[in-house]
DNA sequence: TATATATGCAACTTTTCGGTTGCGCAAATA
DNA sequence: TATTTGCGCAACCGAAAAGTTGCATATATA
């Protein structure tokens, strides 16, 4: 049952509802609208996202209001950080490769 | 059936796999004696990490090489994107702030 | 050629996941 | 105070995922 980050954004449905929490706080009513789906269905993956710590909830009155703690996709940017040194080199080889036919053209 | 970068991610094992094809092209028997399950178990995720376009596969006698597409994870890096602008806007504003304070000071 | 090795594929099992339904509680409202 | 509204929690269900076992095929080797 322990979940992470990874697992979080896995879902389409909760990919939607970060986005759509990165805009503004939101209700999990007022998310369920975007959606074509249960209230409680989307809070079950307001849920999954509050244990992945990747929303913080705030209460006001009856409602409560998630609001998107963006530093959380850290941890994914700083994952992918080791692949992006790999495509950025093949885009160095490509430029060498241009520089090279380059030159023989001359 | 139809799997995407998000899901070929989730998985533990899977992300396992990635990193150390990432070093070198290798086989499953390589692969699979990093891991505590069965070989079967790991060429599952590399089936599904292949139809997901993140490995490549090169023959080579009777022994089959996977090799990474590091490109695919741009996807994901496209993805994190509009997340990175929020956290570094976070940043300014911390800059921001402290400059403010600072100018309260003098 | 007979055997060992490397691999993929298919069937089966167990666990997990995403969803629905139903309930209870707290806050707003009539 | 009675009712409506917003929400979380728990039980249940069907589908998909992850793993195991067994088998078929192709290549290397004795």
């Amino acid at each position: 049952m322990k979940r992470d980050i990874f697992q979080a954004i896995a879902d389409p449905t909760r990919r939607a509802i970060i986005v759509l929490i990165a805009s503004q706080a939101m209700t999990p009513n007022a998310l369920a609208e975007h959606f074509d789906t249960t209230r409680q269905a989307v809070s079950k993956h307001i849920k999954i996202l509050h244990e992945c710590d990747v929303l913080e909830s705030e209460k006001e009155g009856r409602e409560i209001f998630y609001k998107l703690k963006a530093e959380k996709m850290k941890e994914v940017d700083q994952w992918i950080e080791q692949f992006r040194q790999i495509w950025e080199n093949r885009f160095e080889n490509l430029d060498q490769y241009l520089a090279d036919i380059q030159k023989d053209k001359k």
